[in-house]
DNA sequence: AACTATTCATAAAC
DNA sequence: TGTTTATGAATAGTT
């Protein structure tokens, strides 16, 4: 892959040979690292340049790979006295492994990845499931809004009241019907009754992708009652 | 390097991960061996696959490579081995148990359960991908539906050929015409061209759903604001 | 350290 | 798993 074919041979010019480690290094840990990830491979890659300097890679970490590695092989039999020991930790892990590697692919189903392989009937549960999910959190994220809603018109309230002793202070209490509307509707931030309509109708629009037409009617219910 | 691009993502489909695994193993493991003969440099490389496979290439021996990365990090001292390798397996099962932990919080939230804490924003997001899984999991199911009704076709036509030919058979070739669409029509399954449309009628409808208006969305940005 | 001209690796299709 | 082919990547040699 370069200006010329070469033959994998010792490179003799000790510059080249260095540029070239330099290169090979890079291509062989990216590599490394590409496969690791497409294929969920556990890989370990350790590089000692002619000079010595160590350059590794381990998609998990290098002493997990080796142990792996180790047991693998299982020529190396640790005798040592906390030998069950180490058995009972390293049976532990590999056991979390495990329950970690099923929820893996149990969350990327529902996060609708590698759903090939799968029977209508299994999608249809995965759909329904996903329905529910959708159905829970869009109900708890209206009730969080309306919470918010509520306490707005609950603080409006309390401003709007105070604005008229205020007023009343200011102007004394003669002539308090005409004016202390006209202060209110200039002054204010428009908080009453009437604001319920329009905030209604926003709300209300979400919720028919997964209710009945006739939930607009019943939301503005629940919603004046706050 | 293919046919086309490719992002580095784990692979969704099970078989071409196995394949591109393969291909990609034998590629490393060969630029391994070239960089430590062009380089003349110690290389290392331990392959595991998802099914616990070991691939592995060592320049000089995987003993020799281990020993030297041990001495060259030396900042574990593998001598105690028993002592340290315990609490090595300790210290990876509570990883292990944290990771799972927190897959598990997440796939709980994606479940539509322990919703309580989360923002308006994250319930949005989270609805975003439940709405993207979902869409998924119907376009997969739709596609399997259709696959399966384009198979019955296919058999039904071929299986309605059969029979025209069995009754010229059975009655010759005269007077083909008329007795011999009455013979089809009421023992066959009706299976033609016809019944595309409506089943894609069908499918087609369940997809608007989760299609929001697009007034909708700005609702979770707004409010929140507030 | 850039820049190409090439070879190489490999994704997709079979 | 192996083979083929089109195409993107890696990199050898040059500046």
């Amino acid at each position: 892959m370069g200006r010329g074919k070469i033959v994998i041979r010792r490179i003799d010019n000790s510059t080249s040979r260095q540029v070239t480690f330099s290169k090979r290094r890079n291509g062989l840990l990216k590599k490394a690292k590409e496969l690791a990830i497409l294929c969920d491979a556990e890989v370990g890659v350790m590089i000692f340049s002619s000079t010595g300097k160590l350059y590794d890679f381990a998609s998990s970490s290098m002493k997990s790979v080796i142990d792996r590695y180790n047991k693998s092989k299982e020529e190396n039999c640790q005798l040592g006295s906390s030998a069950s020991e180490i058995k009972f930790w390293q049976r532990e892990a590999a056991m979390l492994r495990q329950q970690l590697h099923n929820l893996q692919e149990s969350h990327r189903k529902i996060m609708g990845e590698e759903l090939s392989g799968l029977t209508v009937k299994e999608l249809q549960n995965l759909e329904n499931q996903l329905e529910i999910s959708l159905r829970g959190v869009r109900m708890k994220k209206d009730q969080l809004l309306m919470d918010e809603i509520q306490e707005l018109n609950r603080k409006g309230n309390l401003i709007r009241q105070e604005n008229v002793e205020l007023y009343k202070k200011v102007h004394g209490t003669k002539d308090d019907s005409e004016t202390n509307r006209d202060y209110v509707l200039t002054n204010g931030l428009g908080i009453g009754e009437d604001l319920h309509v329009p905030v209604n109708l926003q709300l209300s629009q979400p919720q028919q992708h997964y209710k009945a037409p006739s939930g607009t009617a019943k939301l503005g219910y629940d919603l004046s009652i706050i």
